[in-house]
RNA sequence: GGCCCCAUCGUCUAAUGGUUAGGACAUCGCCCUUUCACGGCGGCAAUCGGGGUUCGAAUCCCCGUGGGGUCACCA
């Protein structure tokens, strides 16, 4: 039997973290084992706008890499792959349920229901509904019908025995019947829930494997019941670990950004992030700009396998030293017996560190690729920037070096080479111009550069120590004060560096445009 | 509360009866250094508790304790 497995998203408009683990790990399989992975949408429940929530999401699954073979946009020959639009198979399944005494129409009402709720708490006992409204015939369902009554269709579980799920994380699980209750299946307006439709879809589709997150393990009863009064064999399911909080066990959750925030890692990756959004005019106050969803990290510019690489190390390992895997490596090594069965929680101090060292690996040329959108997006650069323009990117970003986090970090790092006056930060100005005795020796290392044969990192390093050496000080005197100078803050590439990709005129006006902020001595 | 799952450094994890319990991130110290960043060296740091089984237990069993998930006409 060939692997297939499915990742099945409700479009709810964001793609969140711990979703994309689920779909990542259902793909790797998919991928060692030659099968298809598949993109499902189930959306029962959500009638408008799906195109617009659906969105996305697709677009964070093809920004990640993870690729389907079948579903929306490339179709296949189980379509549609839309829950929504395959109801008259769920009609079907009700109807045979219905026929073979494993459902019944049910006629009690919400209210009915939580008495009988109710008194089950009362009594310290748990609730089991008692099938008073249950209509087992037409007779009595026209009846109830009569009287006004909305009837659905609920599962008629088994009420003794026992369900064995052999789950390939977590090995043998056992669930008493007696415990599940009579679910709910097709609403009072005929349109059937979650749980028939993905048991139905999941054979219908030829799903060989369900891996999904731990919150499904106890969903699986009532499923495998459903699988099993229509005559389908069960998937082998794999219940994934939970993507935690930051140093919690609790499920990650995309509205608890607030708390998560209280967390100093996750607050430097936020703030950091919103350093970056703030200068490509993007709305930090959007839902999305959470570091729970992917959209974050694409729009800052981390490396999208770096996510995929962080994500699969999360309630997975393939040895006790092997962290940094190739697209081709981590399909090979990955299996389900090296999953972990323990809540895995999301650490972004750990995911950082990757992308770091990703980023420092990544040859110039790409990088150059990543961050020019960046800078169009502010504002330094036109649409089709100039080859001269570009090849000063390039050289910051060589100069740059390892300070280049992410593809937005060039927003920081070379903005001022690409404005004519670069914007001078006051505590800078403050803490390195205003200071006595600095602009006698800015206007001597201006005079001495002018007059250089070479214009070039030794010769303006040798210049500037010999200017320091005659006035008696030292190197920190002038360096610092003429990185402020040329580019108006105190962070940067090395600053002989910055001035040859200045060049020479252009790095003297800028000296002298800061002399008048200088204290007079 | 019922049911189910889980339990090794702060975090991700390795060790599938025999290791001085290993690695990575974070953290701390030192070195390098014109800023920032990188890098180098070193340190701190864990088997939840109690009983068994065994020559021997992080590992197997039981009982506690703790954490989590789930209990919808959501998915």
């Amino acid at each position: 039997m060939s692997v297939r497995t499915r990742f099945a998203p409700s479009p709810t408009g964001y793609l969140h973290i711990g979703g994309v683990r689920t779909a990542l790990f259902n793909w790797l399989f998919a991928r060692q084992h030659g099968g298809q992975f598949i993109l499902r949408i189930d959306d029962t429940d959500t009638a408008r706008n799906i195109d617009e929530a659906l969105e996305p999401i697709l677009e964070g699954l093809r920004w990640l890499g993870i690729d389907w073979d079948e579903g929306p946009g490339v179709g296949g020959p189980y379509a549609p792959y839309y829950q929504s639009q395959r109801s008259d198979r769920y009609a079907a399944a009700v109807e045979k349920l219905l026929a073979s005494g494993h459902a019944y129409r049910d006629y009690a009402t919400p209210a009915e229901l939580d008495e009988e709720r109710a008194a089950a708490q009362a009594a310290g006992k748990p609730f089991l509904y008692s099938r008073r409204f249950a209509a087992f015939d037409e007779a009595t369902s026209a009846r109830y019908a009569s009287e006004g009554r909305a009837g659905v269709v609920r599962l008629k579980m088994p009420r003794e025995g026992v369900l064995v799920i052999d789950d390939a994380v977590r090995g043998r699980v056992e669930f008493a019947w007696e415990r599940e209750q009579d679910h709910v299946i097709q609403r009072a307006d005929g349109s059937c829930l979650y749980h028939l439709a993905t048991v139905v879809d999941d054979h219908d589709l030829a799903i060989s494997h369900v891996i999904r997150a731990e919150e499904h393990l106890s969903n699986t009863p009532r499923q495998a019941f459903i699988a099993q009064s229509l005559g389908y064999p069960l998937p082998t399911f794999a219940h994934l670990p939970l993507v935690a909080e930051p140093g919690s066990r609790t499920k990650l959750s995309k509205r608890k950004l607030d708390k998560y925030l209280k967390n100093q890692d996750f607050k430097q990756i936020m703030e950091h992030g919103l350093k970056i959004a703030e200068r490509i005019g993007l709305a930090p106050e959007a839902d999305t700009f959470n570091p729970v969803i992917v959209d974050f990290y694409r729009e800052v510019g981390y490396l999208p396998w770096a996510i995929d690489n962080y994500l699969a190390l999360l309630g997975w390992s393939f040895d006790d030293k092997t962290e940094y895997f190739t697209r081709d490596d981590l399909i090979r090594c990955f299996t389900l017996d090296r999953i972990n069965s323990s809540p895995a929680s999301f650490d972004p101090k750990k995911l950082w560190s990757m992308q770091d060292t990703m980023m420092v690996a990544l040859p110039v040329d790409e990088k150059l690729q990543l961050m020019l959108p960046f800078l169009v997006r502010a504002g330094l650069l036109t649409d089709h920037p100039p080859a001269d323009a570009v090849e000063t990117v390039r050289r910051v970003i060589e100069a740059a070096g390892d300070r280049l986090k992410v593809a937005g970090d060039i927003l920081i790092y070379a903005d001022f080479f690409l404005v004519d006056e670069p914007v001078m930060d006051e505590d800078a100005v403050a803490k390195r111009l205003a200071k006595a005795g600095t602009k006698p020796l800015l206007q001597t290392y201006a005079a001495a550069i002018e007059k250089l044969d070479a214009f070039d990192t030794a010769s303006l390093e040798a210049a500037l120590k010999q200017v320091v050496a005659d006035a008696g000080l030292k190197v920190g005197d002038l360096v610092h004060a003429v990185r402020v100078a040329v580019s108006g803050k105190t962070v940067g590439p090395g600053l002989y560096d910055c001035l040859v990709i200045l060049g020479r005129e252009k790095s003297l006006a800028r000296i002298h445009r800061a002399l008048p902020l200088c204290a007079d001595a």
